[in-house]
DNA sequence: GGCTTTGGTTAGTGGCAACTTACCGTTCGT
DNA sequence: ACGAACGGTAAGTTGCCACTAACCAAAGCC
């Protein structure tokens, strides 16, 4: 997932996606400065990680921003700094037992 | 940001600091199976883009997640996907209008 | 004042992943 | 039915980045 959002090529594809709307992969690799193969396998990946999905229309193919990718992504985040904070909490009470100590 | 965020290494270095607390350097390389050098060098990179802060304690840097970064991510992310929602809908609204006209 | 601990930096290496070129299957148009 | 458009896949190359080893600076400790 992160992983997948790591790369700068597949962020400016979501990013095409995003401003563009759903387009097939042609469009985006006549959009994005990368060949059409590099498109398609990115898309690959995107759409491994349920960021993107896509719909055949005869020839061609419709990639759509996958929008349960990046709720995945706000639901991590969410949890992630909930715990962080806690975490932090008893950091706090532990040095304080320590200080107590001495 | 994201590419921060790319690395396994550095996930792993944020999930050890988000569960552990704040903590020094070489206590972060003994929990993560890489060397200090290493350590340091992605606390660098986690820092540049805010995601972590640093407070020297005699010779000990004690690292913390520093929330500003992912407040950061988190106002990207429901940025994205409210445009995202827009143009989907501008799209609907353009493929209505091709089909009218035939 | 030495010795140790802590940690940032540099130089060098290895591996992975992003990219292109070439190829092939599929579907549309005529 | 044949040529063209669309797009996925395979093979091969290159460049970048994560990692280690070695070095250095600063601050504690006895």
């Amino acid at each position: 997932m992160l992983d997948a959002l790591g790369d700068p090529t597949r962020r400016v594809i979501l990013e095409t996606l995003r401003r563009g709307g759903p387009c097939s992969v042609s469009t985006l690799a006549g959009q994005v400065p990368v060949s059409r193969p590099a498109i398609s396998q990115h898309l690959k990946v995107l759409g491994a990680v349920g960021l993107v999905r896509h719909e055949s229309r005869g020839t061609r193919n419709i990639y759509r921003i996958h929008r349960a990718g990046l709720d995945e992504l706000r639901d991590w985040l969410d949890q992630f700094w909930g715990d962080a904070l806690e975490a932090y909490a008893d950091h706090i009470r532990r040095t304080e037992e320590e200080r107590d100590e001495h």
